[in-house]
DNA sequence: TGCTCAAGTGTAATCGTTTACATAAACACT
DNA sequence: AGTGTTTATGTAAACGATTACACTTGAGCA
């Protein structure tokens, strides 16, 4: 075990051909000849030799890393998007570097330093909700063609994206409770001011008027994506005079909080009322009752994104470029949705 | 906007000084003279400049990174230490590298190369079930110093490490259901092979031997921390004979899916069977009933990693390092634990 | 005055790669 | 033989920072 790590200079010396050849030989086998490839090789072996990254990093002006961008690393609806992130990356031998929009922010750093001083080569952001001034830092620079949102969006931003069918899903789910026979249902949205939520709350009420449903405007209730807002979501349910019987929730978290409070006030889902999430989290199956929701391919999302941003990244000068992609969703029918008593 | 950005040279030129001498202002401030630090100040804001990393690293021979390793990406089990590992790092001005074990094993790299190529300086593994043959590589690398597990550890190998109070919480839990009234105890245990499975298996045995319990060898139920194992350890107890009528489960996900399946049973929880958990996940409070558990504090815990990790990076010489911490867990009573019929 | 010392700055080597350019050998063709 | 082309390799200049060392001042002091 020697301390030192030994360099291609060690490894040139050993096979007896200078270090350009060695570093063809490693990159660019197809234009080294046999008998020197079989030498370097063995060298290479002999010495231990590892590719020393800043070097590389720094001689070829790549970081061969892309920075992830989540508005709060606590959050578990993310992991699956990072894991279809990080296998595409890792694919083609680039590292994932995470950091939380919170923490960049808190700490007084700019997000767009990591593309400035060469610590990533492009960015995904997982986070409608940016600062206009911090939007705008990254609109304004010159390499704005690396950063790619997913999952979340910026309204009327042009910066390419991914994202799921959140038209669709709302569609799907407003037809599943409505083919129940449903025909008084409300709405518990996500947090004024995201993107997501309100994408889901104009489809829900544009899906009820098409189906020329009834819609008072207390059905339609603000809430944040979280448990506890479902949980407020059920007060204000149990306290309408004329209570829908079918509740569409923006998430998942939202759906089991909404189930929980209303199990407190001994209220019987789907029995009572039917009530459905979005997302598919891991719960919604385990969940009693088990969650009506649609599902979002995370993975799928994420290796998307990572293979969008890639492209972007190793074509120089952005040729015929995907700007967005939109990634398919599915109704998961389970116990949670019923017809109506 | 230019589209090259400036480096050290640009701003040395602006400032009317050497580049030696930027670098010192931007480094180590203290050394340089008023009327110099403000020229090269203003010549920073004039230029742009952002310190170009790669460049800082290959000089430093440091990455100025620090690797997080997990078993498994998608397991939200881990977004708390995370948070608490990037919070540390960040602001020591690093950043956080993620991957998984199964990623990196599958795609035929090796972990210590992300040390050996100078992509990371250290690397905190979330995982104790290596390979033996990695755990190896691991130990010989003479880098093997910047490696730190942490949550979970590798038995029998001297690893730096942060863990949880696996035993006093295993304690608490126990201590509980007895002083509730329950005299017979069941076990549901994590996956075999696991350090955490294997560490409360064995407090819980030499807890519940403490107290002069009966413990029927069918009372210890072998799951795998997952929600289906809960379903399937469900079905295990409710086919005894003599049934315990409390359940310490090794996990929340566990308990979670005990306690579903024994509803899908007509079985209800605290009434025919007091359950609890461990790690007090998000939904273990939402849960219905909402669930006892044993918290680990893991945003501490991923602090507390990040920083034993950074002070040994720092430290060139190793001198009075800790080697192991541990991070206290609490009792938190919900609805789940009652004393019995 | 002459000497020492400290403070502040500049010069230039260095980190370990990649790659443009130069060179040399081998081959094909007239 | 002379010429052009291809293939394989070497030489050396980058990439953009940090830092050991040398140098220039001016102050302090006998």
């Amino acid at each position: 075990m020697t301390l030192k790590t030994s360099t291609i200079q060690d490894v040139a010396r050993a096979a007896g051909v200078s270090t350009a050849t060695v570093s063809r030989t490693l990159s660019n086998p197809d234009i080294v000849s046999e008998l020197t490839k079989f030498r370097v090789y063995e060298a290479v072996k002999l010495t231990g030799y590892r590719i020393n990254r800043a070097a590389r990093n720094l001689r070829t002006q790549r970081a061969h890393s892309v920075l992830v961008l989540l508005p709060d690393l606590a959050n578990p609806f993310f992991s699956s998007i990072l894991e279809g992130i990080s296998r595409h990356l890792s694919s083609k031998g680039y590292s994932m570097l995470i950091a939380s929009t919170k923490q960049v922010h808190g700490s007084g750093e700019r997000l767009i330093d990591y593309l400035d001083d060469a610590r990533a080569d492009g960015m995904i952001i997982l986070d409608g909700g940016l600062d206009a001034d911090v939007v705008e830092s990254l609109e304004n620079n010159p390499k704005t063609k690396l950063i790619l949102f997913a999952c979340e969006w910026v309204e009327g931003k042009d910066f390419p994206s991914v994202r799921s069918e959140n038209g669709n899903g709302t569609h799907a789910a407003v037809n599943h409770l409505y083919s129940l026979g449903h025909r008084k249902i409300a709405h518990v949205t996500g947090p004024k001011g995201n993107v997501l939520a309100h994408a889901r709350k104009d489809a829900f009420i544009a899906e009820v008027g098409a189906l020329k449903l009834e819609l008072k405007s207390e059905w339609v209730i603000i809430g944040d994506f979280s448990l506890a807002a479902g949980c407020e979501a059920a007060k204000v349910w149990i306290a309408l005079d004329d209570r829908p019987t079918a509740v569409f929730c923006a998430s998942d978290q939202l759906a089991l909080g909404f189930i929980a409070e209303l199990s407190r006030h001994h209220f019987k889902v789907p029995y009572d009322v039917s009530v459905m999430g979005f997302d598919d989290i891991d719960f919604a199956e385990q969940f009693i009752p088990s969650l009506t929701s649609i599902r979002q391919d995370r993975l799928l999302l994420g290796e998307t994104a990572a293979s969008m941003l890639m492209e972007r990244i190793e074509s120089p000068d952005g040729t015929s470029q995907h700007h967005a992609a939109v990634v398919p969703v599915s109704l998961i029918i389970r116990e949670s949705t019923a017809p109506p008593r």
